[in-house]
DNA sequence: TACATAATGTTATAATATAACATTAATTAA
DNA sequence: TTAATTAATGTTATATTATAACATTATGTA
């Protein structure tokens, strides 16, 4: 339930620009975004990622491959998310919805596989976009 | 419903090896088992990969950057797919349930954007990996 | 035939991500 | 409070995944 976690010093700088980020943003963007900040290489950035995404602070888009702050409280560290991704703008939010999750939770495939994760990303076009 | 399209040289080359490949394949497996064929050049690669996908005979596990064939008559030319992911193994299994795919086709978020389509992934043990 | 569209071939390069190894900081436990 | 352990950082090099740009050939259609 709490998230609460300190976060070390790289950690703290890459997190405040994804959080800042109105949109998805890429790992190679990061770099070029902290690189006054003395942060100089990829593998620094990916480190910080990979934390960043275990403790359920930010979430990677997989189909962008684009990183992006948690909105939600309940998506137990990370282990259940769903994105709306707007094919045309490229607008992303995360999804809350207490019902879709606890299905989603509870789905119990064939082959009685037991899921401990999942990801799922609807695609469509958002308000702005479906006007035009 | 009917899936039937004519494949060309290339798409049938690189279709029939992501059907005999028993897991996901990557781009770059499948272009070093193709050279021999002919098929030299990424791009040629990922052109076939692209249509391929577009018509719904494979489908790309975004998670792994890999693609297999698809399992299954009903997921709509590719446009609503869920699959299962083992984290020891890396066994996929595309999943084909009904109920699944109704509650998910008809899901609408609180900001009313329809979706045309989505990808779920779920992670978890496989039964051989569980009992290990 | 002629026109349009889809697919292919080719070279180069962009974008995304990790390996390997050395060092420093923070945490834990005797 | 020191030693041991674990987490984080720094750095260079390289691996992996994917697309741009342009020329050519094949296929479908009027
Ligand atoms: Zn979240
Ligand atoms: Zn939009
Ligand atoms: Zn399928
Ligand atoms: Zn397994």
């Amino acid at each position: 339930m709490d998230k609460q976690q300190i976060l070390s010093k790289n950690q703290q700088i890459i997190f405040d620009i994804i959080e800042k980020a109105k949109e998805p943003i890429k790992a190679y963007s990061i770099l070029f975004n902290v690189q006054k900040k003395g942060i100089k290489a990829p593998l620094q950035v990916y480190r910080a990622l990979d934390k960043l995404v275990e403790i359920g602070k930010i979430h990677k888009i997989e189909s962008r491959n684009s990183f992006v702050a948690c909105k939600n409280s309940n998506c137990q560290i990370s282990k259940a998310t769903a994105f709306s991704i707007c094919e045309s703008c490229e607008e992303v939010s995360e999804i809350s919805d207490n019902k879709l999750s606890k299905y989603l939770e509870s789905f119990q495939n064939k082959a009685g596989m037991k899921f401990k994760k999942y990801n799922l990303e609807f695609f469509g076009l958002c308000k702005k976009c479906s006007v035009k």
